[in-house]
DNA sequence: TTGTACGCGTTATCAA
DNA sequence: TTGATAACGCGTACAA
């Protein structure tokens, strides 16, 4: 594009790169005829105005960071989306980093942040909650808005905003129980924050729901095939097992067919739950009952939330969002 | 973070500002003992230099505009993956935008792409292969290298980066011959210009490969019932068909639960081939045959392109990657 | 080897 | 109602 600042602009319009500047931005006091003539020049010209050097002046760069480990797991995907749209609602940009899981490029990533001077930050994903990410934050960030989604650091700028997991597992027990099992199993990939917390409330309602039956937890390694293995390896050694809770629903829709393939029959003689409540959920056979964590709302909430903060409003530093369970016809 | 600009480190070292960016920038004729002095101070206070700052004055903002209809869509996903990790190594940020399908939205977000100074842009998708899209790159990123992935325009600064589908939709046709089929459907659910080249590729090969068939074609809706839906009429209305392609993988394994419904064996009775070789190609029972189109390949040359373009150095405008059938139980 | 002065494109203050 | 001028934080000729 032909060099087209306000200078140039001004010049065409025989007017002053100040007049220029408050057409622009919609100033009072300038004469309505000055202004028609502008905005016509301005238009002719297909002028956009920089923001990089009007991020500079008004100390706000209106772009918002976003890290995730990986933006390739759909449940995030899926909260990025929501995110991006409701931002650029409020006219900010996105700039959205891939951190994967090593504090230390983590916390070059944070680094970054602060370089771009962003508006705001949100980490996604429960494994942002270290003391490593709790420092680089105080270092970098210390006075930019940052939120973690499903997580929470005590820190003067760190908001957290995380979806009640435990409850709602507790819930998942009680469905079950209701539904007469008695022999519960939970399988879980990775002990990241969030999962631990699923593991604390599986645990307190086997007390609470099934008279302290003993919890049977299964650890997977992350790769999909170990789901499988897993499940098959369980109910060779508790075939008394009529009831798993899948930490996610990926890993329950490839548990369901672990189960299929052994003639287990579901839900009959054993009902499965999933987390998340995602497609995989609604596409798998037979269909998953899964627990909603109610994703879109914690990303609404999420940027509805930075906002008011930015806007200088009172904001509650750690709030919750109720999960709920889809029931469909894996119980 | 407290002020901390160049000139504040200049202070606290007795130095100037130039001496600082200096240091900074790892310039020459720097005494090293002064160099040295300065490193020290920049560590303690956490320097970190504003991008903005840098950006305005070096005429490059050292971001990358990325822009995609939905980053849900899984496909798209791993390449915006790939392309971020990969501009992450090359010092980029990536700028991510949802367009949607809508034109008019689509030129407002090319216009924010101007507006916020990228370097250079990638155009994730066929749907981007447009008239609109090509006047409104001309308009506000008329001297911005950009890229389309899996598409092309004519216009000096767009390189365009295909997936040969066509040829690959050929080769598909080709197998299912080999195979002894006969009766060739192709179901697609939208007109993109990446899956009009698959319907030609799929044409032509029935004419070269099977005494010019008369191919059978569905449209379904994008909705993933649609799919199935569209799987029982087609096996209802022609059951000599002995063999579909779908456009995408995720058709294919709606479909084949379609086929297993309707207890068609897969594949004795229908052979199955689908598109993007996913992960849903790996995890379908039965596992299913897809061509792969290269994405990964297709991600890191189109980065591997911008940044020889952004060097000065010469690239072809329209380069094609040769996707390849991966077998599996479906075929 | 180091410091001064200017410009990048914009907004804001102040004077005209 | 308008225009000149000074920031914003940085890089870089040019001068010292």
């Amino acid at each position: 594009m032909q060099k087209n600042t306000i200078y140039d602009i001004a010049k065409k319009a025989n007017v002053s790169a100040s007049t220029v500047s408050r057409v622009i931005n919609n100033k009072p006091n300038v004469k309505k005829t000055t202004k028609a003539h502008v905005l016509k020049i301005l238009a002719e010209c297909h002028y956009v105005p920089d923001e990089t050097a009007r991020g500079l002046v008004m100390q706000s760069s209106k772009m918002i960071g976003l890290l995730i480990a990986d933006i390739r797991t759909t449940h995030h995907t899926d909260a990025i989306y929501y995110i991006e749209r409701e931002l650029a609602k409020n006219g900010y940009c996105c700039l959205i980093l891939n951190t994967g899981t090593d504090e230390k490029e983590q916390t070059q990533y944070i680094k970054m942040l602060s370089q771009r001077k962003v508006d705001a930050a949100i980490l996604i994903g429960s494994i942002y909650q270290t003391a490593a990410i709790k420092k680089a934050v105080q270092i970098y960030l210390s006075t930019t808005p940052t939120i973690i989604l499903n997580g929470y650091l005590d820190a003067p700028n760190i908001y957290g905003l995380i979806a009640d997991e435990e409850n709602g597992v507790r819930n998942c027990v009680r469905l079950l129980a209701e539904k007469n099992r008695r022999y519960l199993a939970f399988i879980v990939d990775r002990y990241t924050p969030s999962n631990l917390l699923k593991l604390k409330g599986f645990e307190s309602a086997l007390a609470q729901y099934l008279g302290g039956a003993r919890p049977v937890i299964v650890k997977t390694d992350e790769s999909r095939r170990s789901a499988y293995e897993a499940t098959l390896t369980l109910m060779k050694e508790h075939p008394e097992v009529d009831g798993i809770i899948y930490a996610e629903d990926i890993l329950a829709v490839v548990g369901i067919r672990a189960l299929t393939d052994m003639k287990i029959a579901i839900p009959e003689r054993v009902a499965v739950v999933g987390i998340n409540n995602s497609l995989h959920a609604e596409n798998s056979i037979p269909t998953l009952t899964s627990l909603d964590n109610m994703l879109y709302d914690l990303s609404l909430t999420a940027v509805r939330n930075l906002m008011d903060v930015l806007r200088g409003q009172y904001v509650n530093k750690k709030m919750m969002i109720c999960s709920e369970i889809v029931e469909r016809e894996s119980t």
